[in-house]
Parts: structure tokens; sequence; C-alpha cells
DNA sequence: TTGACGTGGCTAATGAGACTAGCTAAGATG
DNA sequence: CATCTTAGCTAGTCTCATTAGCCACGTCAA
């Protein structure tokens, strides 16, 4: 029996080809093993679990997500940077469905790594920002619009979402100035207006 | 072995408290089953499969959804019926994790309930935007829009995805904020002023 | 009250998929 | 060439989904 000459890294990106292709919720250790020719229990010499092998997808995929967003606002500033770099992260996750959705999966305890490479792509975020004049709290709270909105939108058109004939890249653009608008207007949230919370059906935790 | 009295419903409204308190991925009709104190293939007198199970939640929970944002929106117009039915949503998607993401599965074929109950919910968002004078196309990106920026920044909140310390309803209060100037201001965008591509990476399929 | 019937819940089985134990031989190292 | 590490394999085990088929519970008509 021939080596098949496999490693932890090989296995991974494989692994992130076939999630691309099948979606993140068939990810099987069986069928990478069948996608590298080797038998299952094979793949347990390189990976722990199949849990394991989703962490490796997830930050193969954060490192990449961090590289597309960077060089998209690399040499650029404001409104520009802003749209290249909400360009190229709806072109990655369309591109890589499934290792988009790796991304997302809350950093589990004992996963430094994870969040540190997430902290990799905020910073991206936050220089795009830092064009608007954003820093300090705004910009977290900026950060998170962006990135709920970009996220969201991704989201909601991998799953189909969007069942109208209407242009989805049309929709796109509108978002993008949506939230260039937002950012060059940017000012502080008045204290809390909140109205009177009226009596609703089965109540949910306080929002 | 006295009855336990089961019914579709009453499975499906038990799964969806279940799935509630464990998470979306982690149903099984075993877990159901064990709950409902009845042995697992008992379910299949009432539940055709686990993705039967799953679509019935999402049905559920796409009515409730409906619901809830339909009561938030009664009496209310303009700004103050966007920021009830976003806070609405919020809560909703807080209180219930798991239907909430049920809610999100794409309605694959032969699924003309879940599409219409989709439709519904649309009506609400519809009527708020309406309040903004949007009609036709405009709402139909401006709702786009509007999900996206909403579904987005509740899905990271439940995965975890922001980490920083700042206070999260602050952060949807300024999301609030956004789609208000947003559908306030809103206008045609303007014809394609794309910049020309610069080369990048693994080139994604066009955004 | 009783007897027949429909059906809900059960046991038994099958099959897929994650994961472990333990063997063997490939290939590196001396 | 002898040795040692270890990749990949076979043979389990366990959990879960799903099916087949049994049987008693409860209902409903006589």
């Amino acid at each position: 029996m021939p080596r098949a000459g496999l490693s932890r890294s090989i296995v991974i990106s494989e692994a992130a080809e076939l999630v691309d292709e099948v979606g993140w919720g068939q990810l099987t250790m069986a069928s990478v093993a069948d996608r590298l020719g080797v038998r299952l229990p094979s793949l347990y010499k390189h990976i722990g679990s199949l849990d394991d092998l989703r962490r490796g997808i997830g930050l193969l995929a954060l490192g990449e997500l961090r590289d597309v967003l960077a060089s998209a606002a690399i040499g650029r500033s404001g409104p520009d940077a802003l749209r290249e770099v909400a360009l190229a992260y709806g072109a990655y996750a369309r591109a890589h469905p499934g290792r988009y959705a790796s991304t997302i999966a809350a950093p589990g305890p004992g996963e430094e790594e994870r969040t540190e490479l997430g902290g990799r792509v905020l910073e991206v975020v936050f220089a795009v920002l830092a064009g608007y004049g954003l820093a300090g709290d705004d910009a977290v709270h900026a950060t998170r619009v962006m990135r709920a909105a970009l996220h969201g939108f991704v989201t909601l058109e991998a799953s189909g979402g969007f069942g109208m004939p209407q242009d989805i890249a049309v929709s796109y653009e509108y978002l993008i100035r949506t939230l260039d608008e937002s950012l060059a207007r940017w000012k502080p949230v008045e204290a809390a207006h909140v109205p009177p919370p009226r009596r609703r059906g089965p109540r949910a935790t306080p929002a």
C-alpha cells in the first residue's frame, strides 16, 4: 500500500475545497477520506476529529479572507476603500461559500488562534474606518454595523433568501452606499430615547 | 404502555424548545424523543424525517416571527415603526436562537408553504418601508438591505462574533439609525461607477 | 358490556458516520 | 543492512436516522 503523502494542511485544504462544493453542513470525515483516496481512519493520523477539521478550515478561511480584504484596501481610503473591501468580501463569500461559513462559527474556549486571526481581519476594517475619521468606541460600533450588514447580505444570498427577481448586485450597491453615508455622517447615538415597550405576546429577553 | 398523546404539532413545538436550548445544529430525533419520554422510532408516527421536523420548526418560527414583527409595527409608522420592528426582530432572535436559525434555511423545492410564510414576513417589512415612501424596486432593495443588516447583526451576536466589551445594544442602536437615515434619504443608486477591478489573488465569481 | 378496528408506541434491525485499537509495512536514519 | 517511526489499513464500537412489523390502548358501534 503506497503512502498517500497526506499532511494536516493537505487534508484541510482538500476539505476546504470539498466544503465549498457541497456545503459546510455536509462536511464529513468519510467524504474527505473518499476524496483523498484513503480509508476513513487514516485521516485520524493527521486530524484529531471532525471538529478539529472544522476549526482548521475556519482558520484557513479566516486567513484567506484577511488577505483578500487587505489587498482590496491597499492604496485606497474612505469610500473607495469601503467599496472595494465590501466587494471583495462579497466575492470571497460567493466564491467560497463553505469556507466562508466556516469563518463564522464562534471561537470556542481555548481557541486563541482563531480569536487572534479574527482580530487581524478587524484590523483591516479598522483601517478602512480610520479613513472616515472613526476610532475608539465609534470604530467598534461602526465595525459591528459594517460586518453585520455585509455578513447578513452574503449569508442571505447564499441561503437563497433573496427570492425576488431584482438584481442582487444592485441591492449590494445600495448596501454599500448605506454604509458609506452612515460612516460619513457618523455621530454618537443620542442617549436612549427608548419609548416604553408595549406588551407583546410571549416576551423575549430584554433586547 | 400508556399512550404519550403526541401529535405532529406537539413534537414540533417541543423540538423548537429543545433547539432554542441546545442549538439548531444539535437537533436530533433521539434528543427530541428523549425529551418527550418516548422511544426514538415512535416519533416517526408523527414526523416523516429529521428534515421534515426541521421544516416544521422553520414554519412555526416563521409564523411566530411574522406575528412578533406585525404587532411591533401596529399603530406606528416611519422611524418609530422601523425601530420597534428592529427591536422586536432582535428580541425574538435572542430569545429563540434555535427557532431563529431555522428561519433562514432556504425553502427547498416544493416548499410553497414556507415561501408563502416568508412572503408574509416581507409584507410587514414592506409596510414599514411604505412609511418611508418606498415601493416597487426601491422597496425590494431596501428590504434586502434591512434584512441583511438585522439578520447579520443578530447572527453575529448569537455566534459570539462580537468579542469587544462595548455594549451590543448600543451597536444595535447605531444599526437602526443607519437604516433609518438610509431609508429616509433613499434615492436610486447612480449607474455603476465601478472602478476597473484590479488583479487580485484567486478571483471570485463577479460580484 | 363487548368486540372489532385503527393507530400510537415499542422492539428489532439495517446502515451511515465518528472514532479507537492494534497491525503492518514504507521509508527515513543510523 | 538493521532499526525505528509512523502512515494507512482492517476490525471493531457507539450514536443516530430510518424501516419493518408487533401489539396493546382507546374508540365506537352493536
